[in-house]
DNA sequence: TTTTCCTATCGTATATTTGCGATATAGGAT
DNA sequence: ATCCTATATCGCAAATATACGATAGGAAAA
């Protein structure tokens, strides 16, 4: 990659792209629905659900946390994360502001 | 990585990691962005407003339309992008199916 | 035809991600 | 105190992604 480009896009741009790619792994997608799923905050059952090792859960869970989709407390001897809807909304308006909006004057097809 | 695991999760959890994957870099972020404020398709007109090489955008580009958020045709000596609203939708509705839905009865604060 | 312009692809270098085992850390139980 | 259980982190190997220059291909222009 010689020299990293990313930082010459604007910041929501950015930040898209880092919601983005919180979400790009089966893992942290099967993750994500498991604690929307579920009422309370799980820590280690994801552990037994998931195919993965659990240092690589630990690690999936820590760019979650990283990049503000969960918030993760820790509960006695064990961990307890659950979903940050604040910034699900928040991204999810942005995307909507992006593409949504601009979709009804393009209906039309193109091309 | 050794072996990949992502095939040993749900055909679901692939297909929208797949999709968060192709949006998951600020270049395909703003490319997607022109093509919903144009009206008309674009081109090369990507290359000459992003901070990238026109191999790295074409590349970019490829990468969109394999995900299948563009479409893309030859038009004469130059080549039209659009964006594909379709897939754009679908993947929409698995996000709210997955998310948004389970929002409300877990609005409430958790940890 | 030759030249020019536009785009796609190839080859390559470097960066980042993914995954695991091993190890550290910290609380609870004995 | 020692042991056990749950989780985080480290270190490493392999796979992918990112970026570019060089090159190929094809249509239009000269």
């Amino acid at each position: 990659m010689a020299i990293h480009k990313k930082e010459e896009f604007s910041q929501k741009e950015q930040d898209l792209a880092a919601f983005a790619k919180a979400l790009s792994h089966p893992a942290r997608i099967a993750i994500l629905k498991m604690l929307a799923q579920k009422n309370e905050c799980i820590c280690g059952e994801i552990v037994n659900v998931l195919p993965l090792a659990q240092s690589t859960v630990s690690q999936h869970l820590k760019e979650l946390k990283n990049a503000g989709l969960i918030d993760g407390t820790i509960d006695g001897p064990r961990s307890c994360y659950c979903i940050n809807w604040k910034a699900f909304e928040k991204f999810n308006a942005e995307f909507s502001f992006l593409f949504n909006k601009l979709k009804v004057q393009n209906e039309k097809a193109c091309c």
